[in-house]
DNA sequence: GCCGTTTTCGGCCCGACTGTTTTCAGTCG
């Protein structure tokens, strides 16, 4: 069972639950956020269980994980089962449509007749559009519709924006913004703001005393498709592709709390209000507001909110660092800042180099060939204030090849490095596939002629753990391959990643000296955050590369910065930060 | 059911929005 489907039990849990009246509320959230935990843990609930290691998860304690213990052995969890018998299964497939919750759903399904679960949404559907929904007690038109587009929702579910186009987006909305001068400051928020690699709904705040100059400018963007709502201080627009833009404004002297809560995540917020209260204080998107001491409560003047223009201020009056937005994940951020401990973060101008670039120097790959000669990419490369870059073309393609063949190709793409005159050094490398039974698709004697190597999977992709971690090694196992590339391989909206079993690989890097890659390229930022943030605590050293195939390329940088961002890395854990001198003594060996 | 830098008992995040109802419950982020 994947971390997803096991979220979902345990919402299903939650659910019935909440329905199964006089049931402690507090039970109820603690099966949600235990099905949050275990849908943004790190690693599969299944391996941590193999670990014996499930209840290290914050969320998750005695009962939970003996539960989980039981679905592991057994497939199934008895005490689950006899608190579900008393609800059709459609109830939870109803669940998933937004703005559904328990009660709603437990009331269609018993109105409608609606039992078993792998038809309950299109039935759902079909009473909708019939109108039977709205003559139900407790439902209207209103409410009908709602479902409807709801379901719409559902269905066309999982489409999210990647990173780089929902920043592009941004940044032209942001410029429209500031032509204004009664905008003082503006932000991105949420997942945007925190860099994560697909973002929903576009999110901007505004600090202004002009809320109404700033919304009547807004709803007169010029890529608009339509105004979704205007109000005092919210507005909403659609833009092309239905992609949802929200605008907040807010006066400068309360600023702070309002970015702060927005930005979230929601779990960094909840932890960071269940920090608060440890103090007597209460947090929203207003302020702080001290909370008078329990015997005081239900009397009296409500206490004063406390304002921050700054988000610096609001931390700080909490006795807590402030946090770059890209930490604010709910893992451990909060200790850490309480302590003065939080990582100095990577940031993009310390990178030195890339080193995984396709050129247009035609070694007939087995795959895509790059579109930019060296001298265009060189010219891209000293303009980004790099020191060195590498050159990593697919292998030639190993069925249409001889050994011989591939031997002159890569010989002469040496000779064509080796007689560029450039202002910048640049390194003979090359990505070679892994075969599925671990092979490189490269003759060994042409790794000679190379400074470097990295090994990526491109086929294959459905081995089980152990097979694919196996493959994995036995390719990393050569001198001159320096490092794995998009280790997952995953492409985000398209296709999951591979299986791998990560405290091997890791454990392989660290004895070996072989590093893991974060491919900067839009749908890959591959290693993921999670993993590489589990890596680089294991001591495994990072490089960012761009896998660009094209000059114009090397600008998406800057996105597997804020992956290598949110996985906590610092300088140090990322080895393109180094200077030519170090990295030639990395890839080349000697003093 | 979970959890611990005031706690192994006694707490548990906060507010907005929506739709229905007539003072609030349900859902969401």
């Amino acid at each position: 069972m994947t971390n997803l489907e096991i979220a979902k039990l345990l919402r299903s849990v939650a659910a019935a639950l909440e329905l199964s009246s006089g049931d402690n509320r507090f039970r109820i959230i603690a099966y949600d956020r235990a099905a949050d935990a275990i849908e943004h843990a790190s690693s599969e609930a299944k391996d941590l269980w193999d670990d014996g290691e499930l209840k290290n998860l914050p969320g998750v304690g005695e009962a939970i994980s003996s539960h989980l213990d039981e679905l592991f052995r057994t497939g199934k969890v008895r005490h689950f089962t006899s608190i579900f018998k008393f609800f059709p299964p459609a109830l939870f497939e109803l669940l998933e449509v937004p703005g559904i919750g328990p009660k709603n759903a437990y009331k269609l399904c018993n109105a409608l007749g609606i039992t078993s679960g792998h038809s309950a949404i299109s039935k759902l559907k079909k009473a909708a559009t019939n109108g039977q929904i709205a003559k139900i007690e407790g439902f209207g038109e209103d409410s009908q519709a709602k479902i409807l587009l709801g379901i719409t929702e559902f269905q066309g579910r999982s489409k999210r924006q990647l990173l780089p186009a929902a920043q592009m987006i941004s940044d032209s909305i942001i410029d429209w913004l500031k032509k204004l001068p009664q905008v003082k400051q503006i932000n991105t928020l949420g997942s945007l703001r925190r860099q994560a690699s697909t973002v929903g709904d576009i999110d901007i705040s505004v600090a202004s005393d002009h809320a109404k100059i700033v919304i009547d400018h807004f709803t007169t963007y010029p890529k608009k498709r339509r105004v979704l709502e205007a109000g005092e201080h919210t507005a909403s627009l659609i833009l092309p592709n239905d992609i949802q833009v929200d605008l907040m404004v807010q006066p400068p002297e309360s600023y702070g709390s309002l970015l702060q809560h927005f930005t979230g995540s929601k779990h960094h917020n909840i932890l960071l209000r269940e920090y608060a209260l440890k103090k007597g204080l209460s947090l929203s998107e207003y302020g702080i507001t001290p909370r008078p001491p329990l015997k005081l409560r239900g009397g009296g003047r409500s206490p004063r909110v406390i304002c921050f223009d700054s988000e610096e201020k609001f931390y700080n009056f909490l006795g807590l660092d402030w946090l770059p937005p890209e930490l604010r994940e709910g893992k451990d951020e909060i200790k850490f800042a309480q302590l003065h401990q939080l990582p100095k973060l990577v940031e993009l101008s310390d990178i030195k180099g890339d080193l995984q670039i396709h050129s247009s120097i035609d070694v007939e790959p087995s795959h895509d060939l790059g579109t930019s000669s060296l001298s265009e990419l060189s010219t891209k490369c000293i303009e980004l204030g790099y020191e060195y870059f590498g050159l990593t073309e697919h292998n030639p393609s190993f069925s249409r090849h001889t050994v011989k063949q591939v031997e002159e190709l890569i010989k002469k793409k040496t000779e064509i490095i080796r007689n560029f005159q450039s202002k910048i050094h640049i390194f003979n490398g090359l990505e070679i596939d892994i075969q599925p039974d671990g092979r490189r698709a490269l003759p060994d004697s042409c790794l000679d002629m190379l400074d470097y190597a990295c090994v990526s999977i491109h086929s294959s992709f459905r081995l089980n753990r152990k097979a694919m971690t196996d493959r994995v090694l036995a390719a990393l196992d050569h001198p001159k391959v320096k490092f794995f590339a998009h280790p997952t391989g995953r492409l985000l909206n398209e296709r999951e990643g591979v299986e791998l079993d990560w405290d091997r690989i890791f454990d392989f890097c660290l004895k070996n000296n072989k590093w893991l890659e974060i491919d900067a390229w839009p749908n890959r930022l591959d290693l993921p955050d999670v993993i590489a943030h589990e890596a680089v605590k294991a001591g495994v050293k990072i490089v960012i590369d761009t896998d660009s195939h094209d000059a114009a390329h090397l600008e998406y940088m800057r996105y597997g910065v804020s992956v290598a961002r949110r996985a906590w890395c610092t300088k140090s854990d990322i080895l393109n930060t180094l200077p030519l001198l170090e990295m030639k003594k990395l890839l080349l060996g000697g003093e």
